[in-house]
DNA sequence: ATTGAAACATCAATGTC
DNA sequence: GACATTGATGTTTCAAT
């Protein structure tokens, strides 16, 4: 990736409605190679796709709470069941598995208090767990999905 | 948001390079009210842009870190210097102001481990912080750019 | 007020240099 | 990598419900 892919990537990154010819003349280069250029990053797997964003607020999912999660189930089997469950759950948003003290870290986006304790109980009547502690957001200063192209 | 708008907001979330026929087709209505209607959402800013995804793997920054910060500082004017800096530093793809025990949640994408060090130097170069704990990433089991549409 | 079908304009995609 | 052409797609208009 060289400085092109990676000054058209950024772009595309934080606004991947403009045309062509507007991407190509900011990037410095014709229409054509730039269009190339998405296609084979496209092909390499580097762009994974185009997608709309939407907003919380309007979507009435204002309220975003990082569940930390601790199991004494670590067999493969457990994992791939929860993992089911979180991808069948559209509120859960994030899902990772973690090192240290706690096992597993959820993102969950819910409009309010009491819709996150109606989702808790659903959550924890659909998979077992030895401990779960919530922490709540109360203010998004950053949220952004584009990556740094610094490294690659 | 009627069930229209629902399914085309659910679909764009998903793939937002659909052609309008495609889509228009998939929720059973025909162009010109889907474009409308997508028209519309954006300019009640429900739409909030359309976005390139990139892999982060792809991009060598395939080291997923979660940063809690906790502060003695909580003046404003300290929050928005440290905003500011977290909006310069790519590596943080989001910034969260918390309740209880942890004051700041941040996502943080990297290389590796060394560079993980070098931006936590960084880090505690710009802002001032009473203590700082980092959790890593094993593995991502879930991530979505999609937000539910079933609460509004 | 909202839709669908057709005309129109714009842009993406291809071939050639 | 640039240029010119083709084909597909987004966008507007207008009649109809």
């Amino acid at each position: 990736m060289d400085k092109f892919d990676q000054h058209i990537l950024k772009i595309l990154q934080q606004d991947a409605s403009i045309s062509m010819n507007d991407l190509a003349e900011k990037v410095g280069l014709s229409a054509t190679p730039c269009w190339r250029r998405i296609q084979a990053m496209e092909k390499a797997g580097i762009i994974r796709g185009k997608v709309a964003l939407a907003d919380a607020e309007k979507l009435n999912v204002g309220l975003t709470t990082f569940v930390m999660v601790k199991t004494n189930q670590h067999n493969q089997a457990w994992l791939e069941k929860f993992a089911a469950v979180a991808d069948a759950m559209p509120e859960i948003v994030e899902f990772y598995r973690m090192s240290g003290e706690v096992d597993y870290l959820l993102k969950v986006v819910v409009p309010d208090m009491k819709a996150y304790d109606a989702f808790y109980q659903e959550l924890i009547e659909k998979a077992d767990f030895s401990d779960i502690s919530s922490s709540f957001a109360m203010e998004e200063i950053k949220y952004t999905t584009a990556l740094p192209v610094t490294y690659s």
